[in-house]
Parts: C-alpha cells; sequence; structure tokens
DNA sequence: CTCGCTGCAAAAAATTTGCACATTG
DNA sequence: CAATGTGCAAATTTTTTGCAGCGAG
C-alpha cells in the first residue's frame, strides 16, 4: 500500500472526512522527496490550478502530524510523509524519524535501522530520562549532490 | 574556563568588540539552564534594567551561532549556550549537539559519548551522504520532571 | 441533514532590513 | 577616530484565531 493510499485509509478510520484539501495535500506529501513548507504547497497546489488556503494547509498538516502521516522536518523547516506505521509485520522498526537532510538538494532520506533505538533506551538509562520523541536529522550532501559539487571542482 | 569566559575570550579573539548586550546575552546562556528565544532574553534583560532591542539580540545570536558559541535547539525553538570547543586536551568529543530536552521544565541537558559520532560515521557510510552538521533532539522528561509527575498521581 | 472542514479576514508572533547615531578598541 | 555594533522604525514572513457558509458522509 502506497503512502497515499494508506493514509487517506488512515483518516478515514479515524473518522476524518476525506476532503479535497487533504487529499491533495497528501498526495503531494507522497510525490514529494523534500520537505515542503505550507507555503510551498499552496503555491504548488494553486500552480495546478487547486485552491487552497495556507490557512487550511496549516490544520491539515496538523491534522496528519497527530496522525503521524506527517512529520516535521525542522532542519529546513517544512513536512514531509511520515510512513512509519504503514509497514509489514515482520517489520522490526516500528517509528523512525531519523533523516538524512541534503544541504543542496534538500532531499529527505530516511535512515532505517535498530541502531539509534538501542542507543536511545542506552541514554535513556543512563540519563534517568523518559524519552517520548526525538528529532534525529542529518544534514550534509546526498549523493547525487556529492558527485555534482565533485565533478565541479 | 567557564563558559562565558571561554565566548569573552573568542569574541575578542576573532575581533568582534565586547559590547554590553553581547557580554550580557553570554552571561545570559551561561546561566540558563534551558533554551531561551530572542524575547524571552530581551524580556528578562528587561526586567533588570538592562535595555536590550530584540534585534540586535537576533544579531548577537547570529553571531555566537557563526563562533560555535550558541545552538539553536529546534524542538522549541531558542538558543542554548555552546561549548563544545571548549574542552581539555584529552577529551574525545569535540562537536556535540546531543540533546536531552524536557518536555515540562523545557531544561537542555547534553549527551557526551561517543556512540553517536561513530554511528554517523556508518550511517553516512551506508548512504553514501556527508554529513556536514546534524541536530539531534531527544524529547521528553528529566529526572526531576519524572519524579514530579509520578508523585502526583 | 448535520457536523466537521474550509476560506476569508484579521490579528498576533517571529524575523529581517535600513539607516542614523553611539560605542569599542 | 574609524569601524563596528546598537536602537528604532518599519517591512516582511510565519503562524494563529474567529466566524460564516459549504460539503462529505
Amino acid at each position: 500500500m502506497n503512502y497515499t493510499q494508506y493514509a487517506l485509509k488512515k483518516l478515514k478510520g479515524d473518522h476524518f472526512k476525506i476532503t479535497r484539501p487533504r487529499e491533495m495535500i497528501v498526495r503531494l506529501l507522497d510525490k514529494s522527496e523534500r520537505a515542503l513548507t505550507p507555503y510551498e504547497m499552496r503555491d504548488y497546489l494553486n500552480g495546478k490550478k487547486i485552491k487552497a488556503d495556507v490557512v487550511t494547509i496549516y490544520r491539515v498538516l496538523e491534522t496528519l502530524e497527530k496522525l503521524s502521516l506527517a512529520h516535521k522536518v525542522l532542519a529546513f523547516g517544512g513536512y514531509i510523509a511520515c510512513n512509519m506505521n504503514n509497514q509489514k509485520k515482520g517489520d522490526a522498526i516500528k517509528r523512525c524519524h531519523h533523516y538524512l537532510i541534503c544541504n543542496r538538494c534538500h532531499r529527505v532520506d530516511e535512515v532505517r535501522g535498530e541502531d539509534l533505538s538501542k542507543l536511545e533506551k542506552r541514554i535513556a538509562g543512563e540519563h534517568q530520562f523518559i524519552i517520548q520523541s526525538h528529532y534525529i536529522e542529518f544534514i550534509g550532501l546526498c549523493k547525487k549532490c556529492r558527485e555534482f559539487v565533485s565533478r565541479k571542482r
């Protein structure tokens, strides 16, 4: 199941109406490989002749965030689709928000792996701290941009 | 050497003037156990009858950030003193921005340790990504607030 | 048909810019 | 005293709020 299908199903299941702005934003998040700000989303949608008010976009994103369908990326602002609960039974990693964010193209990739979760548990223990959530964002150059930059020199 | 001393020395060494607002902000950052927003800093300083304009505070923080003397905490906004370069020779960890941020009191603690750096290198390798910087923030309940919350129940 | 959601207007909050004057080194 | 930095005014950008009317279920 792709992100759009999953998100719409989740919205429906939680008794949220499938409205045009909601659907459009979900589809846009699905397509985007980088985090988008509310204004970028509005401009994109307006460009496609789809009417969408920033206020509505803010509210839709708030809803999607509550349902863990979108996640705020802090480094450059904006939101990215969050697929973390849409996983096969066998998958060990349930909730990961570990991102690699390219400084040049702003592409966002997810880091999967258990290491961070394990480390998180250890840190929590050592500091007697209860970790409820986290923001883990690595900023740098993605493979493509890295090649591009080195080619230019 | 404490943070204030270190920061003032660093400013001087880099040919920045030691002005009243700069010094006051450095001292404030030194004292604070949580991240402060520019407006919070202004209100605090104004309360102490120290004149300080938010615009100036924004600019001072920008300078401090460039010199790695302050670091923006993304989770709740605001800036925290950054002491990372002020370390003894033997210290293995030079640049760490790994924070534990309390949801309740907003206290910011630093996580020290090499694990994250090692992990970072591995992730970079696996994804062919060049990591230039990062934001690593764990949000939850600190020891004190954890006790407080459980006492209330 | 009803309640939730959207769009519009407007307020509030956060951040940036330009420029004259003040201050540090 | 020269350059840097500050304060004030104002613009810009981002985010939030209230409310009337529309539309999904």
